[in-house]
DNA sequence: TTTTCTTGATTGATCCGTCAATCAAAAATA
DNA sequence: TATTTTTGATTGACGGATCAATCAAGAAAA
């Protein structure tokens, strides 16, 4: 049957459900035997194209950075003034993909898990720096460089908070009214131009 | 020895022990056994007392929620203008006690638990509740009820948002200045005056 | 003695990771 | 082309470890 490798398709559908699962549960305490499952195939195929769990897990982090990254750097090509870019930044953050609720509660689990596994720290240091210096690209021509640091900072805080809120499904913010509440603040910064004492 | 009942002193213990435990692991999937060690007793009396784990978690959550409301409260007597009141709110979520790193990570332990737990969904819930209306409490009197919601969702994110990034001790906010981005926020929002398109 | 407090031992369940075995396609060989 | 060999894909079953929860019985106090 196999005419080409079945393993990169496995260890999408495998990643993918993965993703499912620990979004629906909202912690990554699901079994191997429960993602195999989704995935159609034996928990005995995932440890063998995966390893152990952990090595699954860790995949799984990956290849939601990776979309989180191709989003952006697909929505920065779109953008002219620094203003722009940093908008831009701000509603990918929010997009449908990224915003899914198995995807919140997916990374929720992740910053979670993070505590305790070195690569999944390292995984999520690269994120944050990554968003970091996506919103100083456009902050840094906008601000003085202090403010433009705790800006981003500001900023990077309150998309993290607004993602735990959508992980609990209660006060969940629509999309829209995220990113006007993330945009608020960034007008507000901009327009105060950066000389509070 | 006992000469008064022995469960309160117990329960304590317990509960203290699981703040701890909770708070290094960085998560809920500690085991009764090592809560019990550290309280210095026996898993049993540990089940003893609390019946099954999620009660004892259950239990460890409203402490905590009690211990905030507690300060909460505290501050708020000694606040006497509006915008006291909110920049004291927002102060005592970064006081000594609620951001000790124990605490900061057994709350976001919480919160990924609370996706399957229906008790701990409702908690956190009040929790949320009653930050919202204790930052209203002051807000509404500063700013235009629309204006002022806003501002709290904005506020309650941002400290969200911290809260993550101290656990995840890397670009760990201290205290201070994690006090003073939130305030920075709450002073545009007031100069700006609520009219914001 | 009766009640409160405490534990060691045990059980039943869950889950990860491994292993031997199967099957079908492909490659090599005759 | 027909036959043999190799290899990738896949699984069921299982060992081993962990853990929550129970229970019966022992110490301590009242």
């Amino acid at each position: 049957m196999p005419r080409i490798g079945m393993e990169p398709m496995r260890r999408k559908a495998l990643i993918d459900a993965a993703i499912l699962a620990i979004g629906e549960r909202g912690s990554l305490d699901v079994t191997m035997s429960e993602i195999a499952r989704r995935a159609g195939v034996s928990s005995a195929l995932a440890h063998h194209y995966f390893g152990a769990k952990e090595d699954l897990l860790q995949a799984t982090m990956r290849h939601l950075l990776r979309e989180l990254g191709r989003e952006v750097s697909a929505a920065l090509q779109n953008s002219a003034t620094p203003r722009e870019r940093v908008a831009a930044v701000i509603a990918i953050n929010f997009s449908d993909v990224q915003f899914r609720p198995e995807t919140v509660a997916a990374w929720l689990a992740f910053y979670v898990a993070a505590q305790r596994s070195r690569p999944m720290r390292r995984l999520l240091r690269v994120y944050a720096r990554r968003l970091h210096s996506n919103l100083m690209s456009g902050l840094r021509q906008l601000l003085p460089a202090s403010e433009a640091v705790r800006t981003a900072e500001g900023i990077a805080a309150m998309i993290d908070g607004l993602y735990i809120r959508r992980a609990l499904k209660e006060g969940a913010p629509d999309p829209a009214s995220a990113i006007a509440l993330v945009d608020d603040y960034l007008t507000m910064k901009l327009t105060a131009g950066g000389h509070t004492s």
